[in-house]
DNA sequence: TATGAATGAGACTTCATTCAT
DNA sequence: CATGAATGAAGTCTCATTCAT
């Protein structure tokens, strides 16, 4: 009895809501009337499915992590190789393919600022970081290993790519012309092939 | 006869107000009162030196801009290979010395997020990221002909290089923890040495 | 389901506290507050039902139009003749019966002044005189006719007595004193005969 | 010793500057720095000359009752008949000529609306209201003995003609299509000759 | 006289959040 | 669940006035 809960979906909803208009206006720009306008939703409902605002932005940066996550995992075949695996992960980050979403690389953007004085935020990116950091580190390792070489650099490595992967969602989000053409994922496959076949220095 | 300007002096006190707070709560966090406590001045005296709170944002986009190149010119010797004023170049950006500002990092990050929606910063925003493409272009294109290659590509190592420094923004002020020990400069040297010793792919 | 809404009633609440705070203290002395405070509502809520200060002084404008429109319309019988109507629209407009609004005449001047430099208060303003326009020269035709005489000049006619109207407005609020005893309806009433026997010069 | 004052002349620059402004932008819209900027001094000055705003107003208001009568003045001869005279101070008012002054125009009717609510300008604006009021009066008493009529009615007629002017400064201001072809004075004449004319009703 | 900095009150407006219906 | 009114704090900005030079 009693229709049943359509929370999780309106909730959803609101997070999208957030995500369209974040990134045309940024977090500060987000009114709660702005997101319910955007989600369909009266402003009203909002705060009856999500207690505050922080909350649907720490929900939104949950989503965020969750989809770059999915967009990896959609690319990765069983059989792949190590290197192969790591190209598909530098790939799935910065590739300009259908699949891409630039509201969702904006939102990103907007997140990284908000963590910088947003408890609760930071916590979340730093976790998507920390989970960045240990694939890459894991994927390093294994074609380290593989050319027979130590994987003590791996995390090293690991945190060079990582940062050229955020960084290039800036540059790509800001100043698109100084993408190489063919997108950045050439020149970071290369950055990660010269990481990994350069001296130890 | 008259009183004597003092408004560039105030114009200095009060960019440096909002980096204080900017670098602790953000831009939205910054409100004209607290700019102005962070200043040691009244209220009501920012607008008299600001037309908006947008121009003294503006104001300091252009301060930290100035600031990063200032660092790496103060860095600079005559005699620098092209290898060394590259490395130089990387450390007057990643280097975590006795000059290094982490406020001004973290300004940085919010500025790159308000370049997203707010015209006028992503214009200052974007001439930044052109000019350490071109100077990054410069070096590159330098230390490729030294080796004897093609100069071709260096545009594209530029833009890895430059992805690399602005998300070692991020990961350093969010994350420190993943960033290696003894600092991202290594890491980012090691990077544009396989970039520029790699194969050309 | 839901709130029944009561923005209606609301509005004209706050367009009542307008009209009572502008005509004692003039536009600019009606803030936000005072309109609230007016209307007994709380500041906060007038922004909730009029997107800006601006929108309730239009909404405003468009009540004092309509007032006297009614005032006029109340005042006509079916079988009044050309000359009993021109008469009674002028009655409407200057005579201080029962019905006479000091308010409303000091907000119409007021308004008058808003109008010279606010487009938006300046449309309504001038819809307002060019409606009074064109009554008065309806009616002026039909009495000329009935006197078998032209009616070219009917819009000279109107314009006049519409000009006097309103000047009658400034004395009466201004300088009541110099206001003929049992008002000014009498002595325009006369000035309209005169201009509707006079000479066709 | 000590160089001449110049207070005077500064006073009426100032004094132009509101007229300047105001004309535009309203009385609430002349900011002293407005005032100062369009009368091509410093800020800072205006309050060395004027103690407050409203002084300036008043002064201005001054000058403004001033200049229309000696725009009436100039155009006078000393052989006129009476009821030359009386075209002639209609004319003074209202006709369009090159010595009108659509700037002083605006400037009255914004001191019509702000006497509504300042003491120190009702003040004004009622006084140059009844000197108005007592020309007119003798003017029409005049022409009356001359008619060998009653002068009994010579105030009433003073109120409709001087009403008149007054909405005619509204209505060529904001709806100058409104206003006859050949200027309202034509009209407002033939207005004063049917009152003079007329029956004593 | 003249300049321009400084002050502080107050303006309009936005908005997250609460709550009655 | 849903709606929309209501609240109150806080924000940016304007400005008349005062004052040091």
């Amino acid at each position: 009895m009693g229709r049943p809960s359509n929370t999780e979906q309106r909730r959803a909803e609101i997070r999208e809501g957030l995500l369209a208009v974040m990134s045309e206006r940024g977090y500060g720009g987000a009114s709660i009337a702005a997101i319910a306008r955007a989600a369909g939703l009266r402003s009203g409902l909002v705060h009856y499915h999500y207690e505050s605002k922080l909350a649907i932005l720490t929900g939104l940066v949950e989503d965020l992590a969750a989809g770059l996550d999915a967009r990896y995992r959609a690319r990765c075949s069983a059989d792949d190789s190590s290197d192969e695996r790591l190209m598909t992960f530098i790939d799935a980050h910065v590739a300009t393919g259908p699949d891409a979403d630039q509201r969702a690389v904006r939102a990103w953007i907007t997140v990284s600022a908000e963590a910088l004085h947003q408890p609760e935020v930071r916590t979340l990116y730093v976790a998507a970081l920390e989970q960045r950091h240990e694939e890459l580190k894991r994927l390093f390792a294994s074609a380290l290993k593989q050319r027979g070489r130590s994987t003590r650099k791996a995390s090293e490595l690991a945190a060079a790519v990582s940062a050229a992967i955020e960084g290039t969602f800036h540059i790509a989000s800001a100043a698109p012309h100084l993408i190489p053409k063919g997108s950045a994922a050439r020149t970071l496959r290369r950055m990660a092939s010269g990481l990994l076949d350069g001296t130890d220095a």
